[in-house]
DNA sequence: AAAGGTCTAGACCGCGTAGTCTACAAAAAT
DNA sequence: ATTTTTGTAGACTACGCGGTCTAGACCTTT
């Protein structure tokens, strides 16, 4: 063997499904070249640290799940926003344990690998701009008590109803969407 | 020196604001020592592993909690049973930020100890008995759909608007208080 | 054919952590 | 006064982890 037996998609891939199954302190480097039965070295060729393996992979997954809510609210429909969080996560289970039952911190404790800071500031950057958007639509205004009410209808509520059924594995039922829909009815109005 | 200089008080305080300044992750065993200036063999006098220690800081922190929060369902009052964990944040700031911002599984992973497993069961069934009692009382069942609504509106919507707050040791300001409160009523009628 | 680059292979190191062990000091019991 | 109990004191061990290092196999280039 002297040709690539193992790529960057293959350990991303591993550390997914660990990250998935297991949450992201599961994704130990000895954890993840023993499911691929890579050796270490062939993992630091690769990658430069554990921090840039799991950095890499919140920022694919969140920048994967936010095209849509972003999306939405580009189109003007934040109930569409709001229940992108369920939907989502119907069509991408394992995705949806590893970015929604986890913090980013839980990936990257401390600072980032300078090659995804300015990819993880950009993320966190239109995701603000989304719900100040949305605080001037729905509210008029997008002082700090709107943007609040925005995080909590667009973000934070559906966040919470999906939780209790990703962590059993499950995919959210539809239930999950009316108690969006009515939290979002109640405070947009 | 031959007389107690430390109890187990003093080492579930120590854990305890540790815990809620950097998480129960940075609880070890030496930060908790180095904080009393108190040696290990001190710590393994009272306690019998990081896990009893952890544990018993867990379960004592939740059953504060859940006191009011069983009074409140016990009193036929849902909307005092959801308002109770941003008033309870409110005067418990460290403890609220040890309990609602990190899980039960990361203060103990795996299994609890013995002396403890019995109570962390019956604070769970509590709890469970409280969803279940809302549910038939609000909804006139209390079938899985039932339980599942009173979950939301009791527990995960409550939680998910006052931990922005708690990451910023900041108390929920009142704007919380009206978001859980619009929720309430939008899925309680 | 020779040389150089690419990637595998896995032993090895250093560090932080939970937990153990032995020594001993002071108070309490006899 | 002597013994026993209670607790301090901290060196030490075991282990898992991230990360390094050197050897060498195979492909590509010249």
């Amino acid at each position: 063997m002297g040709r690539a037996l193992f790529d960057n998609a293959d350990f991303l891939g591993a550390a997914r499904s660990l990250a998935g199954e297991r949450g992201p302190a599961a994704v130990t480097i000895d954890s993840v070249t023993q499911r691929l039965k890579a050796p270490k070295g062939s993992f630091y060729y690769r990658f430069a640290s554990r921090d840039a393996l799991l950095g890499e992979l919140w920022l694919e997954t969140a920048l994967a799940y936010q095209q849509g809510f972003v999306a939405a609210i580009e189109a003007g429909d934040g109930l569409a926003a709001a229940l992108h969080t369920p939907a989502w996560a119907r069509f991408n289970l394992e995705d949806a344990r590893l970015l929604l039952l986890y913090s980013r911190h839980d990936f990257v404790h401390g600072d980032w690998p300078a090659a995804l800071k300015r990819g993880v500031d950009d993320q966190a950057r239109r995701f603000e701009a989304c719900l100040k958007r949305f605080a001037r639509d729905a509210f008029g205004r997008a002082g700090p008590a709107q943007y609040r009410r925005a995080a909590f209808v667009l973000a934070e509520a559906p966040l919470a109803a999906v939780k209790t059924h990703l962590r059993r594995g499950e995919p959210p039922p539809p239930l999950v969407d009316e108690l969006i829909t009515k939290t979002y009815h109640a405070i947009v109005g």
